[in-house]
DNA sequence: AAGATTTGAGACTCTTTATTCTTAAATACG
DNA sequence: CGTATTTAAGAATAAAGAGTCTCAAATCTT
């Protein structure tokens, strides 16, 4: 599984916030409803973009959730890093630790070539980018 | 983690078996104890590719395992599929079902290309390639 | 102030993956 | 035959990931 299942969940919550056109905080519950997730869960990954700085929540009444910055400065690889970790860009594909610093296999040129780019593909998409798309049919982010 | 620790494992166990000269079975104990696993847990793994027809494998003393057709004609996605299954080339990034069917986000073209490459890379490459690289040097397949 | 709403934090359970352990089956050799 | 060697099979345990539940803290409304 390239993305695990919590980091799925969070670029979809974080792309339906984009998402949507009011201007204030999203119910955490809201946007679980509408994805077909737990709120209980999803409260807890979304935890983990606002410590990151992603996103802002506030509490009580009209509280929810938002983003703390503008979609279009908000970088996909920031929300993969946030719950998944760096591993996934820096990894060996084998498994082996000092990647490449001694005696690289030759799977090693291809590997870093798909790397970077998979990397470059997650740094340069930004979440109004996606939220932009379809024009106006919109994203699909539930089954 | 693009693949799975036994997958890993699989793959540098396959690697090492194409890289032993000798012609016989070699002892998974052996690999084992190169490779720095443990050889309960590395049998376990090498019985799928048994199982696929990767591998063969030989009971009692002078047994062990073997490739079951040269190296040159075991592909890495190979040995991918027999242990973490085909899910990581069949995949949505996102995780939802029907993948691009209907909807299509502005990601799902990006990703199919990156996909279908990574997927390139390891029916591409065989175990060969591999094993032959480095110049006499010999590929790194421990820490 | 009181009660309802909503996130934060953490304990807890369930499932999957990783790893170890035990026993059986096949083979070689004296 | 009897024993040592080696894979096969599967149970048992450990660790990590996924998901649930409980309670506290902040905020709004009345
Ligand atoms: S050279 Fe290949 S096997 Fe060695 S560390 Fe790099 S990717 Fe891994
Ligand atoms: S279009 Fe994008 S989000 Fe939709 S299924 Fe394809 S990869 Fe997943």
């Amino acid at each position: 599984m390239l993305l695990s299942k919590s980091c799925e969940y969070g670029l979809r919550a974080a792309l339906y916030v984009s998402m949507s056109e009011k201007e204030g905080y999203v119910p955490i519950r809201v946007i679980s409803s509408d994805l077909g997730m737990s709120a209980h869960f999803l409260t807890k990954i979304l935890q983990q973009l606002t410590k990151a700085g992603i996103l802002k929540s506030f509490r009580g009444p009209n509280g929810g959730i938002a983003l703390a910055r503008p979609a279009s400065q908000v970088a996909l690889i920031e929300v993969v890093e946030a719950i998944d970790g760096p591993e996934l860009f820096r990894e060996c594909m084998l498994g082996l630790p000092g990647c490449g610093e001694r005696q690289p296999c030759p799977l090693h040129n291809k590997w870093m070539i798909e790397r970077e780019r998979l990397a470059a593909l997650f740094a340069t998409t930004t979440l109004d980018q996606l939220a932009d798309s379809s024009e106006g049919v919109g994203v699909r982010l539930a089954g």
